[in-house]
DNA sequence: AACACGACCTGGTAGC
DNA sequence: TGCTACCAGGTCGTGT
């Protein structure tokens, strides 16, 4: 489920539903962490950050709570613990007896504590924010021309650009017009262009989506908000040129693509 | 360096 | 109905 668009409607509920409030009690369900639940006891969430596909509850202690929710995980606020759902993997007792939850039937999210100079070592280390100001088109083509990944595996590489994943990736080559497959060191100057700005559009959409579809709690699904020209479209129309969209597998992952428009 | 691939987990769905 | 096989929006470690 969760790529950028969604994480940042995430961190935009929570901003408005968690921020300043004081946690008085946490648990991770499948691996305790001692650690954790008694670092962020009684202290105050700060700030609800965004990082790539990565949320951080910034506490007032100067500490964080990192939070991925990888395939399937969600985390919101709920009224009372006790009505936490089957799939509850951690949960944050908040004072005034509301409980912030991840919830996820995969369990392959992840929790996890980071002190101030794992925070500092983590903000370094990531990938170019697309929807910042450092995602100038000199910072894209610089990190382009020195890759030769297949453009696919290039923009979901997170150590590059943060925060595309397998649908938006494709979604994004097919409104630039390039095969998945072309190494990114052999895409055009006016294409690498085109990316970059196809980037930028399909994120800045899928954000507005995500948010309208995400006011309440409750899984989303991209595909109902935001229109997929692509992705999960094999056997039909591109919308763009009427060729059948093809699927490929790279790295495992299904890719579509429209084998007339993207060359 | 740059891939592919299995592992991590659970649930939904297509096909028999 | 019930079984199996395969698929899924992410990332990591390991092997080639």
């Amino acid at each position: 489920m969760p790529e950028l668009p969604e994480v940042e409607a995430v961190c935009r509920k929570l901003r408005r539903d968690v921020a300043g409030a004081r946690i008085v009690s946490a648990r991770l369900l499948r691996k305790r962490s001692p650690a954790l639940e008694r670092a962020v006891r009684g202290r105050a969430i700060a700030a609800v950050e965004r990082l790539g596909k990565n949320i951080l509850l910034v506490l007032d202690s100067g500490s964080a709570v990192r939070v991925h929710l990888r395939m399937t995980g969600n985390l919101y606020v709920i009224p009372d613990l006790r009505l936490r759902p089957e799939a509850t993997r951690a949960w944050f007792a908040l004072d005034g007896g509301r409980a912030l939850i991840l919830d996820d039937s995969r369990a392959l999210g992840v929790v996890d504590l980071l002190a101030p100079d794992d925070l500092r070592r983590l903000r370094d280390d990531a990938g170019i924010e697309p929807l910042s100001e450092a995602f100038t088109l000199e910072a894209f083509a610089a990190l382009a021309g020195r890759s030769r990944a297949p453009a696919k595996l290039f923009l979901m590489d997170q150590t590059r650009v943060a925060g595309l994943g397998n649908i938006y990736a494709a979604e994004v080559l097919h409104r630039a017009r390039v095969h998945p497959r072309r190494p990114m060191n052999r895409v055009s100057r006016r294409k690498i262009d085109a990316v970059r700005a196809a980037i930028v559009g399909v994120l800045n959409d899928a954000v507005q989506s995500a948010c309208n579809a995400y006011s309440g709690p409750g899984r989303f699904e991209a595909s109902e908000t935001f229109p997929l020209g692509v992705y999960g479209r094999e056997g039909e129309p591109c919308p763009a040129c009427g060729r059948l969209v093809k699927r490929i597998v790279q790295a495992g992952r299904s890719t579509y693509y429209c084998p007339g428009c993207q060359r």
